[in-house]
RNA sequence: GCGGGUAUGGUGAAGUGGUUAACACGGCGGAUUGUGGCUCCGUUACGCUAGGGUUCGAGUCCCUAUACUCGCCCCA
């Protein structure tokens, strides 16, 4: 049996690369618009690394992490995404000496053991910024602004932003309290899952599909109405920027994002089509993050875009205007002597920058023309016993067939010249 | 981790228990000697994911495994 790769993995081959480089052509520019510096981290780290910055209790670092021992017996782990990595170099490189507000970009793979279905691979790439070092709430309306930018650029226009905010350490464990009242009566009607979830984190129950704890929802206190002063000023403050830039929105009190570290504002812009795997970007703030892994108090927000996603829905709305593919010169050799000046010619011509195939495969001149046309060649040109006697070669134009002798060293001269014509 | 669906060549697929596994595309070769796109001809599966079973006989029925796929959970 042959070996297969592994589940939730894929090969983007040739011909699929060229809508990844449209896209992370498109990514860069727009990050380069806000000023967004690309930032490389290693694929994996110290498992610790994510226990604490993603959350011990997080179903991410619970069950979907790739962790193995390396041969030291330190405990690694593939990367399941980069927000806990990009706070590490943060700090190891004491980035924040700097005293300013940084902005760091990366496109690269994540690894989660998750069921692979649509959208959804156990290797998949994320796009993602991270804006570390001030609460303004402009920071929080700036990168929301900057998704809506790359997606409207890239031609999608019925994405849906739903926001909400969750607080911060000052007010919600307030709200949490409350919630534990507001349920306390009613845990009859949750499911499993969710009285688990009343320990860790009862936002979670929110979120829930099931029906039952839809209904003990019912009345539940909303997070938005129990805001410390400050969360209320800072959302309300989000809300008024997104307003005057003409970014659409839901307010979308239920929405909770399910790693430990966001505070304040949460985020997902959803396209619906999508189905199960709707939400094409998620994000949010995490004021607490960078204290949490030992750095100083330091406010920060990020966004991550899923690109297995991004790009089909880009597909399936035919967005991707692939560039036409480069026309060859193609080299016909018949005969071995002839090989070897076609060989020289093709050196010659990739030298000056030209395109040029010739044959591999031993075919016979027929062959090579059919193979020539095939791969849709400009030009070909023919070289056989005759043109080396005479030091020149044939040069066919595939499209008028006209057709003339030309000195051998004087091919790449000439074709030169058709280009300028 | 839990459900449902599917599994035939490079690709898309016929095949509803019984001789040599349709058809199409693609690939390769050819149609008077060194010239393409159209047309025509030839060729292209050590055999139906793997392993077990039922049967006189299985690609076709059953079981198991695996993979793919859709959904749940969760997430991007």
């Amino acid at each position: 049996m042959a070996i297969t790769a592994p589940r939730g993995t894929q090969d983007f081959l040739p011909g699929q690369m060229e809508d990844w480089q449209l896209l992370e052509q498109k990514i860069r520019q727009i990050c380069s618009y806000y000023g967004f510096g690309e930032i490389r981290t290693p694929i994996f780290e110290n498992t610790e690394l994510f226990l604490r910055g993603i959350g011990e209790t997080t179903d991410v670092v619970t069950k979907e992490m790739y962790t193995f021992d390396d041969r030291g017996g330190r405990s690694m782990t593939l990367r399941p995404e980069n927000t806990a990595s990009v706070v590490r170099a943060y700090l190891e490189h004491k980035i924040y000496a700097e005293q300013q507000v940084q902005k760091f970009f990366y496109i690269g793979p994540m690894f989660r053991h998750d069921r692979p279905q649509a959208g959804r691979y156990r290797q998949f790439h994320q796009f993602g910024v991270e804006e570390i070092g001030s609460q303004d709430p402009a920071v929080d309306a700036e990168i929301i602004a900057m998704a809506f930018q790359l997606f409207r650029e890239l031609g999608l226009n019925d994405l849906v932003l739903h926001l909400n905010s969750v607080g911060c350490p000052k007010c919600r464990p307030i709200y949490r309290q409350k919630l534990l009242d507001f349920f306390s009566d009613k845990k009859d009607m949750l499911c499993e899952n969710c009285l688990a979830r009343l320990d860790k984190n009862p936002l979670r129950v929110l979120d829930c599909k099931e029906e039952g704890c839809k209904k003990a929802t019912v009345g539940v206190p909303e997070i938005t109405d129990n805001l410390c002063d400050e969360c209320k000023e800072h959302f309300d403050a989000v809300q008024n920027y997104l307003t005057k830039i003409g970014i659409p929105f839901e307010l979308d009190t239920r929405l909770v994002r399910g790693l430990d570290y966001y505070t304040k504002t949460a985020f997902e812009i959803m396209y619906a089509p999508l189905g199960a795997q709707s939400t094409v970007c998620g994000g949010g703030r995490y004021d607490g993050l960078v204290e949490e892994m030992g750095g100083p108090s330091t406010p920060g927000i990020g966004f991550a875009v899923g690109m297995e996603r991004l790009l089909l829905t880009l597909q399936q709305q035919n967005l991707l205007q692939r560039p036409e593919k480069k026309r060859p010169i193609y080299i016909v050799a018949l005969g071995d002597a002839a090989r070897i000046a076609a060989f020289d010619l093709q050196q010659q011509l990739r030298g000056r920058h030209f395109y040029t195939e010739i044959d591999l495969m031993g075919r016979s001149m027929k062959g090579q023309m059919k193979y020539a046309n095939k791969i849709n060649a400009a030009y070909t040109v023919i070289i056989g016993d005759n043109e080396l006697l005479q030091g020149e070669a044939q040069v066919r134009n595939m499209e008028t067939k006209e057709q003339i002798a030309v000195p051998l060293d004087g091919v790449a001269a000439y074709m030169e010249a058709q280009k300028k014509g």
